[in-house]
DNA sequence: ATGGTTGCTTAGCAA
């Protein structure tokens, strides 16, 4: 099984690149963020020709994730259950070859202080108590995503011009350990130890032909699935050439059981 | 120095 997380900063602004990555790729699961659309917008019949169900939690303008599946998605659910204070679109479930399928837009935060900060806090303790219960589920849980959070020095390529930031400080990097605590692991961690590894780039500033990038993007990976990872990596060529996301996707890959 | 770029929407917000 090759699965894959991509935000993509709105779907309709990079449809023909999603298209082209699913056609090269062919991941059996592709987690989206940020596609910018309602559900009505979302074009799903593009992606169905490329052979690929869609389960979407879509949203005017801003957020909006999304999961893509070579085979059939069910148990969909949209959001955290019983929140319906949470107007903004950034979860999504599903369960896919018998995997359940997490694609999650954590906050941004701003700047540390801000309400927007307060929020990110907020939604990444609700998200740890709504993985809680389905850590250690039978065969594998995975959460992908575009957490916002760089988790270690070895994911910032200028840590000492980040440190401090809402996504590289000692609190979002505490929230992240504790996603671990619960019994992830971080696929693209364990397999390219070494670090270097970013998954987006500022578009200001020439960050990407700079390099000066983070790893913010994730596949933590839960129970049983998560011994059977064979490798796991972030392609930066996505990132290159016109009208890029400023993200690149994670992808990794599973010895099928 | 609080800049700069992109997307959505069309002046301003979010990232």
């Amino acid at each position: 099984m090759f699965i894959a997380s991509w935000n993509v900063n709105s779907i309709r602004a990079r449809l023909d690149r999603l298209l082209r990555w699913l056609e090269v790729h062919r991941p059996d699961v592709m987690c989206l963020q940020e596609v910018k659309v309602t559900d009505a917008e979302f074009p799903a019949e593009p992606l169905r020709e490329a052979g690929y169900f869609a389960e979407v939690y879509g949203q005017k303008t801003y957020n909006g994730v999304t999961i893509l599946s070579r085979s059939e998605l069910t148990d969909v659910e949209r959001g955290f259950p019983g929140d319906s204070s949470d107007t903004q679109a950034r979860l999504i479930a599903a369960t896919a070859r018998g995997v359940r399928f997490i694609s999650a837009y954590v906050p941004n935060g701003g700047a540390v202080g801000s309400d927007a900060y307060q929020y990110k806090l907020e939604w990444l303790n609700q998200l740890r108590r709504y993985l809680e219960p389905h850590r250690s589920g039978s065969p594998g849980l995975v959460l992908c995503g575009d957490l916002n959070i760089a988790p270690d020095t070895l994911d910032v390529a200028k840590p000492e011009q980040w440190e401090g930031t809402v996504l590289y400080n000692q609190e979002v990097r505490a929230e992240f350990a504790a996603l671990l605590a619960l019994g992830f692991i971080d696929t693209v961690r364990r397999h390219r130890p070494e670090g270097g590894q970013y998954s987006w780039w500022d578009y200001r500033q020439l960050s990407f032909p700079r390099n000066d990038g983070l790893r913010i993007d994730h596949i933590l990976v839960a129970g049983g699935l998560a011994d059977l990872c064979t490798d796991a990596g972030i392609d930066r060529d996505a990132r290159k050439g016109p009208r890029p996301s400023d993200h690149a996707p994670v992808w990794a890959i599973f010895q099928d059981s």
